[in-house]
RNA sequence: GCGCCCGUAGCUCAGCUGGAUAGAGCGUCGGACUUCUAAUCCGAGGGUCGCAGGUUCGAAUCCUGCCGGGCGCGCCA
């Protein structure tokens, strides 16, 4: 925790220390109290900051909390308080109200104007940072991405972005599905798709991939490959469902090589980067050799065989997850000799536990969460044997409206709207903005019609039109002869001591909470959180812009609102980056 | 039937692990540019927080039960 008394962890933890005292000077325990909290009350008559800090503790120290509160106020304004606090109150059933002066006001600016670019920036204590792994979007190489899938990239993305901004160590990861019964449908559409352009009667088999994007695969790959698959496919005609397997292995493969580069170049379009892409097949091969199979999917079935939680029946390898909370077993090897997705996922995180990560965090769309109760089971299983480690996250679905109808988007029918379709019609910034505004606990409804229409009054812009605004006046400030970004010591030693304003301190309460919404928004995975805290940092900046000019004939006064619009642009455009937003300098 | 998620303004949604008189954007109505960017600001209107109980100083928030919607419940993924 800081021990700075002009940031909000600070001061809370200086009133803290206070309550201790006080605490354990009439005998109660001060041990394990609950650590003070500092609210912004909602109205300006309940003072600058408040806490309630008197009522949570009341109770264990036998005492009514307008009575603690009064003391607690008192104590502390004989202390660390006299020098920050114009003076303190108690209000209602016992919240401790905070009137602060300006020079807490100054010296929370000079401190965040020091810390410059890196404001907020490790705002997690030490001994709480991770290395984690956040898998996210991982989606069969079989098809385009959608909508659906740029709401978990953009959440995960955010997320992966505060994570490591705050001072986890962050690995984000892609698995990919390339070695299942999926994999081989999409060789077999290719294959029909491929022989209709040879002129053939193939039809896509049922149930299989029926988008148009596979005949653009098509196209690619007789541009490649030409008649090479034409016998095979003739011979199997019309039922493509007949290819030798080799074929449709070296088909799937093709697709798979095929649309994986798609994948990234969308990603890297949507702001997305991975640091590891983790294919299924690569799971299979290596040392490790049990029950027929090798690498990390043999070892992890050699684990499992170890714990004593397989066993065979009618014809089936089996994991008893019962034993660890799942309502029923579950299958590894089917009768027919082929791995579930089970298998390999269990193999997946057995690998992603032996490279190291502390935490594992995976993010799945809501249409999978009755797959979790299996995975924390298996996860649970394996040694050693630490449920805590795997955090599943569910997100929820993105349903399309279309004109008011409601749309269902079916892959294999290739009915979807694309990522690539919503970057097009409403640009980067403010699909990521509207993706991630939302709680990922909510389904979301996308109208895109709507979208495109609003797309010019997207919330995006309100925060990066702040921002620009802050870049025009300093740029202006610039010409005048006058430092954009004055530099100050801790205490603000170099601020002017000018009397800070009601709009000044807003603002400055706005920018002061900034570390503490980074910390809350990545305990509770929360980004939706960070990003309505911009829409409040911009209104209170849009509030401040209309009543205080910031180029005065006062070389004070313009210093000081110089010196916050400084430290507002660099907190907008740290927010806006960790939602994959751009900040422009000027609109 | 069972499990998970959701139900807050006309619409789309916030509501910070229980705080003081529940908020924002859009839409509607009315104001503000000879001054650093009007993609802005100010004001008005709009609510049985799905319903009913419970927990306590205090509930949109936690618990229980209903009602309504979404998603799951395979030797599919």
């Amino acid at each position: 925790m800081s021990d700075d008394l002009y940031d909000l962890d600070g001061l809370a933890a200086s009133l803290g220390a206070t309550l201790a005292a006080l605490l354990a000077e009439s005998g109660t325990p001060a041990t394990d109290l609950p650590p003070v909290e500092l609210a912004l009350p909602a109205r300006p008559e309940h003072g600058d900051l408040t806490t309630n800090a008197a009522m949570v503790t009341a109770k264990r120290a036998g005492r009514p909390p307008r009575e603690l509160a009064e003391a607690l106020g008192e104590r502390w304004m004989a202390g660390p308080g006299a020098a920050l606090c114009e003076r303190v109150e108690v209000a209602g059933p016992g919240f401790l109200n905070l009137f602060l002066n300006d020079v807490w006001y100054r010296g929370a600016l000079a401190s965040m104007l020091e810390a410059g670019a890196d404001y907020g920036r490790g705002s997690l204590p030490e001994t709480r940072r991770l290395k984690v792994n956040v898998e996210f979007v991982s989606v069969n190489p079989t098809g385009p991405l959608h909508v659906g899938h740029a709401r978990y990239a953009s959440y995960g993305d955010a997320l992966c972005r505060i994570f490591a901004f705050v001072g986890h160590d962050v690995t984000r990861e892609f698995y990919v599905n390339d070695y299942g019964t999926q994999m081989a449908r999409l060789g077999e559409a290719l294959a029909a798709r491929y022989g209709q352009r040879m002129g053939l009667d193939t039809p896509v088999p049922e149930g299989g991939y029926q988008g148009e994007y596979v005949l653009d695969l098509a196209d690619a790959l007789i541009a490649e490959v030409g008649d090479r698959y034409k016998e095979a496919v003739v011979a199997a005609a019309p039922d493509m469902e007949a290819l030798p397997a080799e074929v449709v292995n070296e088909l799937k493969v093709w697709g798979r090589d095929a649309i994986l580069p798609q994948f990234k170049a969308t990603l890297a379009r949507l702001r997305v980067p991975f640091d590891v892409w983790t294919p299924e097949s690569t799971l299979f091969v290596g040392e490790g050799e049990h029950r027929g199979y090798g690498g990390e999917v043999g070892k992890a079935l050699s684990d499992l065989d170890r714990e004593g939680l397989l066993y065979d029946e009618g014809g089936a390898v089996w994991l008893k997850t019962t034993q660890y909370g799942d309502d029923k077993d579950r299958v590894l090897i089917r009768s027919s000799g082929e791995h579930t997705y089970f298998l390999s996922d269990i193999a997946y995180h057995r690998d992603k536990m032996d490279r190291g990560f502390a935490h594992m965090i995976d993010i799945w769309g809501a249409d999978h969460h009755g797959y979790v109760p299996r995975m924390k089971a298996a996860f649970t299983a394996l040694p050693p044997h630490e449920p805590d480690r795997l955090e599943l996250i569910i997100g929820q679905m993105v349903s399309l409206l279309e004109s008011g109808e409601a749309r269902r988007m079916s892959k294999r029918r290739g009915d979807i709207v694309t990522v690539d379709d919503l970057i097009d019609a409403i640009g980067v910034d403010a699909a990521r903005f509207l993706l991630v505004g939302r709680s990922h606990d909510t389904t979301l409804e996308l109208d895109i019609d709507l979208a495109v229409q609003q797309s010019s009054n997207n919330p995006v812009y309100y925060v990066q039109y702040a921002h620009a605004r802050i870049c025009s006046i300093l740029r202006n400030l610039e010409e005048s002869g006058v430092r954009p970004a004055p530099e100050a010591g801790p205490a603000g030693e170099a601020l002017p001591a000018v009397s800070v304003g009601a709009h000044e301190r807003a603002l400055l309460r706005a920018l002061a909470r900034f570390p503490d919404v980074l910390v809350s928004t990545a305990d509770q995975r929360t980004p939706n959180r960070l990003h309505a805290y911009l829409g409040e940092l911009a209104a209170e900046f849009h509030v401040f812009y209309r009543n205080c000019r910031v180029l005065t004939d006062d070389a004070g006064v313009t210093a000081f609102r110089a010196a916050l619009c400084a430290v507002t642009r660099g907190t907008l455009a740290s927010g806006l980056r960790l939602l994959g937003v751009s900040a422009p300098e000027s609109m």
